[in-house]
DNA sequence: AGTTTAAGTCAGCGTTGTTGACATTCCAAG
DNA sequence: CTTGGAATGTCAACAACGCTGACTTAAACT
């Protein structure tokens, strides 16, 4: 499986970002970033009776309004008791709205109020900025491949919600 | 904060990698993409009675053996008790070995037991795998640039670990 | 001798994931 | 019209893994 030399030259190609060690240190980066990537917002959140599903349930509902129970579902990967004790208390709290689909009655048409876009705008301008000063550090060469990497990291499924999204998007 | 401009031309220079636009796309990336990044070892902790939290112990031990609580600790951001929990299956079930300290017998020394090498072992090839492959895909200078991000998007604190980590390696 | 530090433990709680079982509502096919 | 299946929702129970707070033990520092 794992020789620990899968960066030599090989056919005179040189390998040596693949090496063990490499494949390491993007893993430990994967896990570091990660944590400073969910930081801001689940401070906000910490503050609140929220946490990060929350903060997921809104940002996909804001991303894609009227979107079914069922389709939040297959983009957030977790069961429907998850997501619906999630979307219980945010209908509760007054942040998402629950429509009744108009051609198929069994369907819910999620949306959010005034108070979810709120919450949401609050969640995603601390994501955002940090996002935005890691962009502008790294610079555009960089975030191209920092998109390529993770693209290529994703199962086919997520793949396909996420370029599925990024299409609907601007 | 974001009046969602911050991609047009500014001073001549072009920051439309910028954009609020942009930037969404690198958040459901990284959100997507780390549902892959964990995934394969999921799997495999799943068959056992382990998560994620054994996971990362069982790397940072490898990756840094004789480390004691508190460095171990500091790395992985989570509380005494959270850890001590994981640890106490770890070592209670052979996979982690801590020695008392010799200079400082107050300071307890971990280390990866011949099974818990061996489960490390498992757990980093399926892990590496879709690191290799994805990095395979994108190319060397995707790979840099995904790195410059990462490390960009990591607290002052993680950062630091982090490099630290990066020059023990290799 | 007194304080601080490292580690471990116990109790309790919250979020978020899981299964399993079951009710309701509606559409569609027989 | 009846029946089967799909979409949704609800209840109960449980596990993983974060957290706080309080407390003990042992060792080191001052």
């Amino acid at each position: 499986m794992s020789n620990g030399h899968s960066g030599q030259r090989f056919g005179g190609e040189s390998l040596l970002f693949l090496t063990d060690e490499q494949l390491r240190q993007g893993i430990e980066a994967m896990f570091f970033a990660y944590r400073g990537f969910t930081a801001d917002p689940d401070r906000i959140l910490a503050e609140m009776a929220y946490g990060r599903a929350h903060h997921r349930a809104i940002h996909f509902i804001n991303r894609a309004p009227g979107t079914t129970v069922n389709n939040l579902l297959s983009i957030l990967g977790v069961t429907k008791q998850s997501l619906n004790r999630v979307l219980r208390t945010l209908i509760g709290d007054g942040l998402v709205e629950s429509r009744v689909g108009t051609v198929d009655k069994r369907e819910r048409h999620l949306f959010l109020t005034e108070q979810g876009h709120a919450l949401e705008a609050t969640l995603s301008d601390a994501q955002r900025a940090r996002m935005r000063s890691a962009f502008k550090d790294a610079g555009p060469e960089a975030v191209q491949g920092f998109k390529q990497v993770l693209e290529a990291m994703m199962d086919a499924d997520m793949r396909r919600a996420y370029t599925k999204m990024r299409e609907t998007g601007s």
